[in-house]
DNA sequence: TATGAAATGATAATGATTCTCATTTCTGGC
DNA sequence: GCCAGAAATGAGAATCATTATCATTTCATA
């Protein structure tokens, strides 16, 4: 992500909390800074390492600040751990690719033709189940290259 | 899921089993049975209610043995709670509604054209991040009948 | 600068899952 | 049927990510 943009991104979540009266403090800020830099979601722990100075604890209560606020999204690893990435209004609609083998997880984007068929797909799949839709992705799972030796 | 397919599914799973040399035994059996009368992946609890008599550390474990025979498939739902449902091998492909508001998950299946889109962008996807594609399902998000009253 | 609300940091508590180990149940050969 | 070894079980302890607690600090506003 450019340089440039990042100052537009911290404003934009800056106004977020503020029209949620939730200060946007050092510690918030420095979460979505670990969380720019990124490919796809992270692991806690992940985060924790890149975020020297900042306790566990601190981390772990401004994540569920973000999360509830809608900047930040949660998944859940194979492992059922927790991974997070910046909010789709932030970075963009896109889809996971799933290593089976080490967990990573990277984003990957489709064409607006394939996500309007994806769309219509998500659609009728919560029609017939009898659901109000609300969001919808795709997860694929494979062999990530580095994991690819044999 | 009729009477008649339950026995044809135990043989199958006990055939599985064999081939890898684990025992089908009487917890494992009743594991299986509280799978197949399920919607949707279920909470361990859930699993766990079902099946007066198992206690619980029988039940973890029994279920790590099946996931890694692959009689059964491991998902964790929005809090990270472990998920169990059969494998698609023995129930057939399908995809995920999700309710946001109560965690329920139910199976869907689309036609086999619609399969066949899905399973050409999933390709896609893995192919674009370099990936050697496993599988890949869809995620819907929604609300489910029962939840929306407002 | 004072005041009350919000945020922090250190630490304790929680809760799902996994591990341990003594006991029990299978299986295959005699 | 009976034995020996392997596998499975059950009860409880241990683990570990995540949450809650609470005294202290920081912030926004007057």
């Amino acid at each position: 992500m450019p340089e440039r943009r990042t100052a537009e991104l911290h404003e934009a979540v800056k106004r977020r909390l503020e029209e949620r009266n939730i200060r946007y403090t050092r510690g918030r800020r420095s979460v979505v800074t670990a969380l720019v830099r990124i490919e796809g979601p992270e692991s806690t722990a992940e985060l924790h390492r890149r975020m020297r100075g900042v306790p566990l604890s601190s981390l772990y209560r401004n994540l569920v600040v973000l999360d509830e606020a809608g900047v930040v999204q949660k998944h859940h690893d194979a492992d059922g751990l927790a991974r997070y990435e910046l909010a789709e209004w932030l970075t963009g609609h896109h889809h996971h690719v799933v290593c089976v083998d080490c967990g990573t997880v990277e984003d990957v984007s489709l064409s607006d033709e394939d996500e309007e068929m994806i769309g219509r797909l998500a659609r009728q799949i919560a029609e017939r189940a009898g659901y109000r839709e609300t969001g919808h992705n795709i997860e694929v799972e494979g062999v990530c290259p580095s994991c690819q030796h044999d």
